[in-house]
DNA sequence: GCCTATTTGTTCGTATGTATC
DNA sequence: AGATACATACGAACAAATAGG
């Protein structure tokens, strides 16, 4: 065990190492004895009740006095898959969740250098910027930024307020039909304002997804980046 | 900003904010003095010179007294293609990098009810569990561990220990060609055993990948899951 | 050269959090 | 439950290098 004056405290280091042994199905019903975990992880005792009150505070585990550490069910990770149709509304509703959008901001911004690429406008010209909050069943899940042409998609903005969903916002601009282009993926630490949007904690993962819709003649429809919990979320790509 | 006890210093919290400004474009050349950024962020000077102080560690800055702090070239995210061919080592060369492959560890264990799934064997029959380290360019990017079919492939182990390479190690073993099925994504902070395999910060962030690689005919031969560094990856899935 | 503003580098002290025994 | 050592965080300085007029 490592973790001296690398700016993660012990217990927290224990702590995840414990949680990801609960999700990935190491631990399943009961948790090892704290002596047996102090030793594994080569820290004292007490650091390890550190770690397993954290987890408890997030309702991970149940101590039971004189008879150990219990596992409380894992809420399973939604399920979003991104196929070349892929729908937010659709993929929340196949899982029984109520989905449903939140415009968080709209502006008016001037196309740099590789949206003018991606959306095959001139650099310069005015695309709709949109933030959004995607909800499942209440729970906070992602947040968006899309990028649409003005002069194709004038009123978009007013449509999405309007349904809370893309799809159909795209629907109300004549866009009957789209799929998904490119999907580049990567992970970051949350930032400040994904942790207030998102009500998540402090040391919350953000899985990060920049992709590229397009209509059924390849034309460019939105450019968004999204960031999925990763706590909450699972994407799935091919297959099925 | 935040952070009082949430096992995460506050100087490693601004030396990943500064990171991502500087990964993601937001910082170009230089850095703002620090007693701006201590105001940003709301925190001591001295926690930003302890931040940069990590992150000039890494070689992302160069400060300079008098002048102020610059940042060097940046590493951009090495790009890893995931189609339904999906090869590391063609990946890396295509970036023209030089692609190894180092096996950690090899064993026998019996499927459990998962892979056997997968993999389309009963449960409890013998597979190979292989776990590797995948380098570009001497940098460790991600780790992997695969499991095959002992039966099938009885002899992948020596075959991938000789060659660094899955893809040639299956070419010995009589499969010439195989593409990817399903693949879900998600993401989690670097366990210790990651940090040490792979050489990387202590609140490193691992894309993960879980996927099973399938012949032409549809037969599984491999289940993987692949922890990237989220911070030296990128994965592409459809588009191209 | 001189002065000044800016920016990084350094040194005190003090309080709190972390980790062990 | 204390006692101890070390890491973290803040505050208030001051020193040293740089840039501009």
């Amino acid at each position: 065990m490592v973790s001296v004056g690398d700016g993660v405290a012990r217990w927290r280091r224990v702590a995840d190492e414990i949680r990801s042994a609960i999700t990935d199905g190491t631990i399943v019903e009961m948790l090892p004895p704290e002596v047996d975990l102090a030793q594994r992880f080569g820290v004292n005792r007490h650091t390890v009740r550190r770690a397993k009150a954290a987890l408890a505070d997030d309702g991970l585990l149940r101590a039971e006095r004189g008879r150990g550490t219990f596992v409380n069910a894992v809420p399973k990770r939604l399920v979003y898959s991104v196929g070349t149709r892929t729908r937010f509304s659709e993929n929340m509703l196949r899982q029984s969740l109520e989905p449903s959008g939140r415009l968080i901001r709209s502006e008016q911004v001037a196309a740099d250098r590789d949206k003018a690429e991606l959306l095959k406008t001139k650099i310069g010209a005015p695309l709709h910027r949109l933030e959004k909050l995607s909800v499942a069943d209440g729970m906070p899940l992602s947040r968006s930024i899309c990028y649409f042409s003005v002069e194709r998609f004038p009123a978009i903005i007013e449509s999405y307020a309007e349904t809370g969903s893309i799809t159909q916002a795209l629907r109300m601009c004549g866009v009957h039909d789209y799929r998904r282009g490119e999907t580049r993926l990567t992970a970051e630490r949350a930032s400040v304002r994904d942790i207030e949007l998102l009500n998540c904690a402090a040391d919350a993962i953000m899985l990060i997804s920049s992709a590229l819709d397009i209509d059924l003649d390849g034309k460019p429809i939105q450019a968004i980046r999204t960031k999925f919990l990763a706590d909450r979320m699972e994407l799935v790509f091919g297959g099925s």
